[in-house]
DNA sequence: AGCACGCCGACT
DNA sequence: GTCGGCGTGCTC
């Protein structure tokens, strides 16, 4: 009996199409395959995501060629793309891509030892989420996390762990190593194509054992998935900012369902959407406290700006709080880091100040290696590395920084950090800018646990928020955080969609007809986002019903130019 | 994405 | 009269 491929080709449409199999195919055209098929007068490669037995209804062309000999998707792969063009609102075809980089993508003909592939899932673990809530970046947790990976390894089955950035990895790559050695595998944006081949083949025949990896390894082509371990999985960088704009923890959540194994989530100040499933019992909830001795939090002192500059006409950027701390600092032989939330023109005025009030001290400016260094360089060495270098070997005192040098923190001699101006984050008018403060202050006050002169200074007109006075009591902060989410109706008592569009009269077609399909308790929330063109926000408690009018809607290729960006889930970083 | 089809303005 | 603009729709 002839059967029929129904093939996704990398086009931006919703559709699959059908290929008729030439005889000799037979066999060899199974899902998961790439083959090469004539379409609209050319000729493209496309994924095989299924066979059927009927005739579908319209006229045939036959499968020009046949790329891989072995699939390099199985049908549980095919299944989680599938639900991230769901899920994601973009054609199966952009999921598939992106669960299949560029350094394996080039590659032709390579066989995967089918053996290996078709082997039966062992008896299926317990499928259980877990959300492990730690206090501090100590050991606890990656004894935690390396227990679980070594249950998994017992039971022949292979551990995927994700970490928000190559930098993090290095803690638990060492541990690993030392234990595992070659059956170690890693996988990051920043892998050339060849380390990504060498990896992906190694995963794919089951040699690599354990998968460190940041968010597109939530792809990883694991034979014999037995755990998975997101670690800090509130941390925004998990969000992907291209089609499709998956979160790497959502992913993982829908692996493990499908995969039916355990999923670990750690962080030191948990999403509120994680905490919140843990909070009505969906997840199960893991509190590990520090081991051994208490370490003490650093004592945080709040610089109320408000009083300060009330009755002084010039405004400082140091309050008097943190001027005479600089000084304590200075004196004591240790370091300060004072942190500001973006770059700009405010940056230069604080550096200025800060050489103006302490001419002896040894100053450090370090933006983000981004910033600071091009593509070329960052192999070799940038100036925000330099920077970052002397700070470690205590050759700076003073080190201003933003976002990027919070990760560079814990140092021997640091022992105060300043955060210029709280403000800026608590005002950027965004849902989660009060769940930001928090995790920012948790992240510097765990980064000075149990120093003995450790001190965080918050500089701030916002002096009570709760976000501020909770640190250290996440269980406190969650139920004031829950509290204003449950009032103004947002995540995770609500979804969000964003939609940005370039185009305004595309725009104003789109509001019309997400208005015609409107499901009861959806909000369509309109507004101009300025140079980058307009936005469409939609807000509801269910919103698969808005997403199928925008999957079907954008299939269509009238909306082509008009600059159509979805992000489901945003989140703003 | 590409490409054809189609219906309006300005050219040899 | 035709050339070509790009809006619309289709590709198994």
């Amino acid at each position: 009996m002839r059967s029929y491929a129904k093939v996704v080709v990398g086009v931006p449409v919703e559709k699959a199409f059908y290929y008729a199999l030439p005889e000799e195919m037979t066999g060899e055209v199974i899902p998961g395959v790439r083959v090469v098929v004539p379409f609209s007068g050319r000729k493209l490669t496309g994924y095989v995501v299924g066979l059927s037995r009927e005739k579908p209804d319209v006229s045939l062309r036959e499968i020009a060629e046949i790329v891989d000999s072995s699939p390099i998707f199985d049908g549980e792969m095919l299944k989680l793309t599938r639900w991230v063009s769901d899920y994601y609102c973009c054609p199966w075809g952009e999921a598939l891509h992106a669960a299949f980089p560029p350094g394996v993508r080039m590659k032709k003909k390579k066989s995967f030892s089918p053996e290996e592939l078709s082997s039966p899932p062992a008896e299926s673990l317990s499928s259980s989420v877990t959300l492990l809530h730690h206090a501090n970046r100590g050991g606890g947790k990656i004894e935690f996390y390396l227990q679980a990976i070594k249950q998994a390894l017992k039971q022949g089955r292979q551990a995927l762990v994700l970490f928000p950035e190559v930098s993090h990895f290095q803690n638990i790559l060492n541990l690993l190593r030392f234990q595992f050695r070659e059956k170690i595998a890693i996988l990051h944006g920043r892998l050339l194509p060849w380390e990504r081949y060498h990896e992906w083949l190694r995963m794919r025949s089951g040699a690599a054992r354990v998968v460190i990896g940041t968010r597109s390894a939530v792809f990883a082509p694991l034979v014999n998935l037995g755990l998975i371990i997101v670690d800090e999985e509130s941390n925004p960088l998990y969000k992907e900012k291209r089609t499709p704009a998956y979160h790497a923890r959502e992913v993982a959540l829908e692996r493990a369902r499908l995969w039916k194994v355990p999923l670990i989530l750690g962080a030191q100040a948990p999403s509120l959407e994680s905490y919140f499933q843990a909070e009505r019992g969906k997840y199960k909830l893991m509190v590990l406290s520090p081991a051994g001795e208490k370490k003490e939090l650093p004592e945080i002192e709040i610089a109320d700006l408000r009083r300060e500059f009330s009755s002084r006409r010039v405004r400082w950027a140091l309050s008097l709080e943190l001027r005479q701390e600089i000084e304590a600092c200075l004196r004591r032989g240790e370091q300060t880091v004072l942190f500001i939330s973006r770059r700009g023109a405010g940056t230069q005025k604080l550096i200025d100040e800060v050489g103006r009030l302490f001419p002896n001290a040894r100053l450090g400016k370090a933006g983000t290696a981004y910033e600071e260094g091009t593509r070329a360089q960052r192999h070799k060495g940038t100036k925000y590395e330099e920077t970052i270098s002397l700070f470690r070997r205590g050759k700076i005192d003073i080190l201003i920084g933003t976002q990027a040098v919070l990760k560079e923190l814990g140092g021997e001699r640091l022992s105060l950090v300043g955060i210029i101006s709280a403000d800026t984050i608590l005002n950027i008018g965004n849902f989660r800018a009060a769940e930001k403060m928090f995790q920012l202050l948790t992240q510097v006050s765990n980064s000075l646990l149990g120093k003995q002169n450790g001190k965080v200074i918050i500089q701030t007109y916002n002096p009570a928020h709760y976000s501020i006075l909770n640190v250290g009591d996440y269980p406190q902060f969650y139920r004031e955080e829950v509290e204003f989410r449950r009032q103004l109706n947002y995540p995770p008592f609500t979804s969000l969609i964003n939609i940005m569009i370039k185009d305004e009269e595309a725009f104003r077609r789109l509001i019309a007809i997400l208005e015609a399909n409107r499901d009861e308790g959806v909000e369509i929330l309109p507004s101009k986002a300025g140079m980058r063109g307009q936005q469409i926000i939609i807000k509801g408690e269910n919103l698969a019903g808005m997403r199928r009018v925008i999957r079907g809607e954008l299939s269509s290729s009238r909306w082509n130019k008009a600059g159509v960006k979805v992000d489901v889930d945003p989140v703003e970083q």
